[in-house]
DNA sequence: TGGCAACCGGACGAGATCGTCCACTTGACC
DNA sequence: GGTCAAGTGGACGATCTCGTCCGGTTGCCA
């Protein structure tokens, strides 16, 4: 498993507070997909059969709710990034981590929207990880670069730049799932050595530090800064 | 021009209403691209120098502002879409068409998020323009098929594709210009027919009836609905 | 210049969401 | 079983947005 129980979390809660922690969670993922990330937290609560001070006492801010919601498909995300690390065929590997990333995208509604969000390292660790995400992810980038699989002005940012936009494909139209592997397989395409024709404008200055690959915390509690 | 004043639209108008108009427009597009496409009415109204009440008089509801305030944007879509065919070489036209409209989506920040509104026809003449502009978009796309630029098997809904996952990538990154651009190089890459390498999955059911390329009315005054 | 119809804008009531406070309940440990 | 800290939930005040109403103003035409 990924990066989750930390700081004295759930484990010490009593025993129905950890009843409510699971509760208001599956009740986030379903309020979420079903109006989004934007829903009323009293919607949550309700749904989960609690109180809105329960929701709040245990996820101060919806960030945190939204994180610790998803904080599965974003340890997947990881698990998958180091799976295909571990790949002999550096570009399968790369093939699977962009579908993989963009089949969670299209099955879990919300998650999309929690994608894009834009979540502050919360703490040291958080940051340590997310870095060391990112240099996995250059090395498996080099690596199918060296056996001439990927094309070699492919860049990092580019990554980001795909899954962003798919991100923001499934969000305007949920449910189509045929879109968004249409949209995929387009990308990965021209992800391909031999796709490369004629030059192909300057990347983005983007990195990738605020994708969920690199495995932000699943747990809340900061400060607030909106 | 394209679509603009219809059924005694602001023509008709007192002096001064058509000044506040004016205003209202232009206060609207800055306030969308400041703070999206629901921003507080009232604040449009406090940006134009004018009462809510002059605003909602004008612009009943959001979708009647917002349509008229990208009309403009919208009528360039449809113009260069006439332009596409025009053209005696299909492929450049194509790639143009696309290359302006995400141009569009970029450069205008609140215009992505118009883009992906979806505008109910209000009138029998807008349903046949869209029609009318579908029918035209499908001859662009044969016709580049036909000169062996375009690959086989391109579906038309794989356009709708692109720019929605454009839309999603500016809408993430506003600002990002080169993010943008690197996605549209690496959708065209893969849209030429030299790129056709495996089979894709199937397309999507998606018809092109939803986006402004099929120009919209820019007046509103519609009864209501939502 | 005078009159009227169109136009204007601020105030206002309704409805929604947020996040906190506090009196009551319950699980865990002795 | 008793104690008490941890946990609970609903009520509440603050804030925000919407869309309408109405008394005052102004452009336009005779």
């Amino acid at each position: 498993m990924g990066e989750s129980s930390r700081i004295a979390g759930q484990d010490s809660l009593r025993a129905d507070a950890r009843r409510n922690r699971r509760r208001i969670l599956s009740a986030a993922r379903v309020v979420f997909a079903e109006h989004g990330i934007d829903a009323p937290m009293a919607t949550v609560a309700r749904r989960a059969g609690v109180g809105v001070a329960t929701l709040y006492r245990r996820f101060p801010t919806r960030d945190a709710l939204v994180r610790a919601a998803f904080a599965h498909q974003m340890d997947i995300c990881a698990r998958t990034l180091t799976e295909a690390l571990a790949d002999p065929d550096p570009w399968q590997g790369f093939q699977r981590l962009v579908e993989t990333v963009c089949e969670l995208q299209r099955a879990e509604r919300g998650f999309p929207a929690a994608f894009v969000a834009a979540f502050p390292d919360s703490t040291r660790e958080h940051a340590r990880v997310r870095e060391q995400t990112e240099r996995d992810f250059m090395t498996l980038v080099r690596r199918a670069q060296a056996a001439g699989a990927l094309r070699a002005d492919f860049h990092p940012s580019d990554f980001a730049v795909a899954l962003l936009s798919h991100c923001g494909l499934v969000t305007a139209l949920p449910g189509d799932r045929a879109a968004s592997r249409r949209l995929v397989a387009y990308l990965l395409q021209s992800f391909r050595a031999e796709a490369a024709h004629g030059a192909l404008p300057a990347p983005s200055a983007l990195s990738l530090r605020s994708l969920p690959l690199a495995a932000h915390g699943s747990q809340g509690q900061r400060p607030s800064s909106a």
